[in-house]
DNA sequence: GCTAAATATTTTAGGCTTGAAATATCTTCT
DNA sequence: AGAAGATATTTCAAGCCTAAAATATTTAGC
């Protein structure tokens, strides 16, 4: 690392740190919201936005890797959600190690309201962000995390 | 919402869910090298780099009020930095509930080396991104999550 | 000085999360 | 067909995290 490089490292380590605290401060206000408006939580809300865009239901696997956490992590709160009665398991057929899970019309329901809600919070607290700047952060975005192999 | 103001809406909840997820592939890349190289987490990480910044020590309130946890939960990563040696509680005089946590010899040395590592990783991932960019980033980051009262 | 409210911290119960081990099933190769 | 390896999922142990209740101490108001 040259003298050259040294404020550039330190200006990344910073933005690193803000988005970190960004998010913490906007994670806890949409736990909170969801918790006390719908008596739920930010697992089980991701968890039901991937299984409102495929209704057809997906995989355990599918749905571990579009959300990023581990398989295990995913067996508990689908878990919980089947025990409210939002998402059902279904055989796969040709495969019976697999299991497809999908939202019951209760879990269609439920997400539709919850989903409302949660789009206007994020839009609260994202109201200081113009237009242009949501485009080029979207593609910045993009670039972020790429070299994480 | 009106109709001018939707795709607005829809273009935050993107970058919104676009900073999740590149945010959870660092955090994942960051967490996996830690625990081989360092056999730490990134919570320990976190608490060490607070109390780097202070070298006099921070208070348990202090301590969660700036890494935005909740007390119980520093509560518990202290105890187990205590158990590694690398920090330590001390009296506070004058208030006989608070306690201030401080680093030890061995809790300086060892964040050193960690730290050096968690910067040279942070900007492996951000290399994609400009110093202009960078720039840009903070302020809006600084705007973000403003208005989540 | 006493009491009530406030503050600092820990404890508790429950849920989230991970990595690794265990199970069950499928596929491939001989 | 049978064995070996791959794949899908669950289970497990340990740690992280939160909200709420409990504990201890300090401060403020009478």
């Amino acid at each position: 690392m040259n003298a050259q490089n040294r404020p550039l490292s330190k200006q990344r380590l910073r933005v690193w740190l803000k988005m970190l605290a960004a998010q913490r401060t906007i994670e806890t206000r949409l736990r909170e919201r969801l918790r006390l408006d719908h008596d739920s939580t930010l697992p089980r809300f991701d968890v039901l936005s991937a299984l409102d865009r495929y209704r057809d239901g997906l995989r355990m696997s599918d749905l571990s890797a579009r959300l990023k956490v581990s398989n295990g992590n995913v067996t508990g709160i689908v878990e919980r959600l089947v025990s409210e009665a939002l998402v059902e398991r279904v055989a796969v057929d040709g495969d019976r190690r697999a299991m497809r899970v999908r939202l019951t019309e209760a879990g269609i329901a439920r997400f539709a309201a919850m989903a409302a809600d949660h789009e206007t919070w994020v839009n609260e607290m994202m109201a200081g962000v113009s237009a242009t700047e949501l485009d080029s952060l979207i593609d910045l975005l993009d670039r972020m995390g790429e070299h994480s192999e």
